[in-house]
DNA sequence: AGCCAGGCTCCGT
DNA sequence: ACGGAGCATGGC
């Protein structure tokens, strides 16, 4: 059992942020997380937070996963004073990360999230994983599934996709999946790629546009340059900034903005 | 009931 | 190179 005393986190927003699908609220500020082969009860009370694992997990992947080594407190007091609306932004959802999430996983996840709603994705996402996915235990003997392998999804072809109800996107994630296990885009390289060639070589995937790289970029590959403009943050950008976004004051972490807002706009719509 | 959702591919110009 | 139709499904 880890505890961290932590600024800028709250796990109540990170989780339902729309970056990661595999949160399950098990209580008040509690959740289990499945992040790749990984399965993380976390528990939050003030700025304590639990983590249940030992040491050595913890370092290895938890303390990147939720980015613990950044000073968010820098991003925020980045942010122009007289620019209202990302000072409420930031004020609202000052305890959102940047995860490192599993690069295969995160492109499933977003590929599916084309023209889609969050409540819907997540539902998708997990008929996906206990469906296809690998049957895995941790130390405690839980049972779980992780993410389907591309392997395994590129033996399928759509039709057998169908009880997942992906829509048209299953034959998206079929071709995606094929082109990875057969190595025609290697994911491998694209881990250690700058951010302009990542998001080149993730464009050649079928069923990701700009928008996907980008948040694939953002979300697993921490490239936090990149800036996914989806349609909450095209009428935010129309609606605050019709001149268009000062990407120059925040260069080298402007992501983490496009976060703020983009957690700030779901607020304000329900 | 009808609009919309973390868009993309494909096919005309 | 660019613009628009078509796309599956279900939440609200």
């Amino acid at each position: 059992m880890i505890e961290r005393v932590l600024n800028d986190f709250d796990i109540d927003q990170i989780a339902n942020s729309g970056q990661c699908f595999r949160f399950h609220r098990v209580g008040d500020k509690s959740y289990n997380l499945i992040a790749g082969t990984h399965l993380l009860n976390i528990q939050q009370n003030g700025r304590t937070v639990r983590f249940d694992c030992d040491e050595d997990e913890f370092n290895a992947i938890w303390r990147p996963y939720f980015d613990l080594d950044t000073d968010y407190g820098r991003c925020k007091a980045a942010v122009a004073k007289r620019d209202t609306y990302l000072q409420n932004a930031v004020a609202y959802g000052g305890g959102l990360r940047i995860l490192r999430q599993d690069l295969w996983e995160t492109i499933l996840c977003f590929i599916i999230s084309q023209q889609n709603n969050i409540a819907r994705i997540t539902k998708c996402v997990e008929n996906l994983c206990s469906l296809f996915g690998e049957t895995c235990y941790n130390k405690s003997e839980q049972v779980y599934n992780s993410i389907p392998t591309a392997e395994r999804l590129a033996a399928c072809t759509p039709e057998d996709l169908a009880p997942v109800r992906l829509g048209y996107r299953a034959k998206y994630i079929c071709a995606a999946a094929r082109q990875v296990a057969s190595g025609v885009v290697d994911l491998e390289a694209v881990r250690h790629m700058d951010y302009a060639h990542a998001k080149a070589e993730l464009l050649r995937l079928t069923g990701v546009g700009i928008k996907v790289a980008e948040c694939i970029c953002l979300f697993a590959l921490h490239h936090i340059d990149a800036f996914p403009v989806d349609t909450h943050i095209r009428q935010m950008l129309d609606a605050h900034y019709p001149k268009g976004f000062p990407l120059k004051r925040y260069k080298g972490f402007a992501g983490v903005m496009q976060q703020y807002a983009f957690y700030y706009e779901l607020s304000l719509k329900d």
